[in-house]
DNA sequence: ACGGCTATGTATAAAAG
DNA sequence: TCTTTTATACATAGCCG
């Protein structure tokens, strides 16, 4: 996707890391919400960034 | 994505749940695991099926 | 460094086998 | 029902301001 294939290995510049990480975190959560909702699932997502940052996701019932 | 739009609330008919989960189930741990590896980040996903059956995927350090 | 854009790659809904 | 195909929608890499 986007303007260049890109490799799966750590990104080095950190800022295109940090960058990165928004975007596709974002993204993450958002497909692990659709996944819940269309499939009548109990998801549940952690992230932890590398700066030590905690994100999660999970649905309710 | 795909041939048709859906809109996103719990897809009735059991038979095309099932597959979608399938689907979409596999495509959430390779974007989850390419956050881990892209941006270093540790993850960790959990997903209970509509039927009780535990899928789940972390990174390990 | 953030926020928006868009060309392009990827995921996937529906169909076909 | 499982797998494969294909057209289309979606996600996002690189840019630009």
């Amino acid at each position: 996707m986007g303007r260049g294939k890109i490799a799966i290995q750590r990104i080095e510049k950190s800022t295109s890391r940090q960058v990165t990480f928004c975007k596709r975190r974002n993204g993450l959560v958002k497909k692990t919400r659709e996944l819940s909702i269309l499939c009548d699932a109990e998801v549940g997502l952690i992230v932890f960034s590398c700066t030590g940052r905690l994100y999660e996701y999970s649905n309710t019932r």
